[in-house]
DNA sequence: GTGGTCTAGACCACG
DNA sequence: GTGGTCTAGACCACG
């Protein structure tokens, strides 16, 4: 079941938040295809959001073809696909990259220091799956 | 020598690309303590963009202790200092990280691949010191 | 009630005097965490200054850790917690003291009646609590 | 023998730097009335500065009152006297010691953490006279 | 010439 | 409606 929490305070904008919480979710296949998304409205209610925030973080989850909605019934997790080209996903991530390696340098953070972080994020995110043989 | 490059298309604000890139020139050592930067008017000249823009780049980055002003001279690299707490620091670059593993994981970068490209970025900004054999 | 008085006429930069304000405001306990500021805006219009002067004094406060923005909702009180290093806090409260210490010399203000204005200055800053008897 | 030093990157304007050590020099007896200063040029080039600097110095300390120009032969410490009324004295230093104590809050420090700072500078600054009877 | 502050006003992102 | 970014341009302080 997707559990979805919100910083309001946060700079990180709320839809965004959203956003990344079900991308996660996906990725680390807490939800798997097929899977149903909680409604517009239902969302809306339990984090106290304006309906359009989620319409706004569904509608950009639908663009990267994460989610899809089927008309009256509701959104749904999409069957993994490419999206991007190999130059896009390049692109798009080096876009997060190049500051975060800046501001980690301006912090003092070591090469050491700022890669182990990104594995303890790595980890929190890795799917609970249990791969036994 | 400093020399920035600003893409006005973009959504990074052009004040953040400009940090960005000061913070990357200084990491890398591309420029020293000591050194001057380009004067706002010249900057903004430079990049066809308002003096105001770049004041408030140089603003930030003088609240971050990477450069200091010095009246009626311009600025200059200041002498590397920790400014900010642990828990602030890695609050900071929290900020950053989460965002990253999340879309990383959407586009579908592994693990490795998305910790060989930080590697990368890493070594672009090791300062090319050592200059004996 | 926060309530923001400016002296358009001082050499201290008007952003500077809603900057101190709202420190004293948040040290006294006027606000607590979680209070809500004047819209830039409003503040803007109530004070008959320039939108950018309050944006300018909020980000200053947000930098700080002082007070943080919710998107679309305004600024509000942050909860309290430490930004930088105790020599940082060091290098800035001195560049501070040192001015104060020698106008005082100046102006003929010995140690004692210097400690006791800011024992006064201190005092009129403690919070109002402790309600009960 | 008056030793003044500056810092030309700190965000203290140079002029005002000067004022506040001769200022210092004459409240701690370190050059006493009818002493000589440097001369405008001398100073000047000994600080690498622009002569309008010292100039600048110079004439704010004449119009408080703590040296005097004696035309053709020098800048001379003043005997000493009070300018200000005990009201603008007030006014003046109050100036300086909201914003400290604000800030002071605002980084964490307490009452008796500033009380001491305080009572340090005051102490690098008390004449060395050695009051013997 | 350098940066620092402020105004006036536009347009955008978010909710 | 909220804040965020940027432009255009003025005037001041400092050196």
């Amino acid at each position: 079941m997707l559990h979805i929490k919100i910083s309001p305070g946060s700079d990180v904008p709320i839809f965004r938040q959203i956003v990344d919480q079900v991308r996660v979710a996906v990725a680390s296949e807490k939800i798997a295809t097929g899977d149903s998304l909680p409604s517009v409205r239902a969302l809306a209610s339990d984090l106290v959001v304006n309906p359009n925030t989620i319409v706004r973080a569904y509608s950009e989850l639908t663009k990267d073809g994460v989610i899809e909605s089927q008309r009256g019934r509701g959104f749904f997790v999409a069957k993994r696909r490419d999206v991007f080209t190999k130059r896009e996903r390049h692109r798009r991530i080096l876009a997060l990259v190049q500051p975060l390696v800046a501001e980690a340098k301006t912090l003092g953070f070591s090469d050491e220091e700022l890669l182990e972080l990104i594995q303890e994020q790595l980890l929190t995110l890795t799917p609970v799956s249990e791969p036994n043989a």
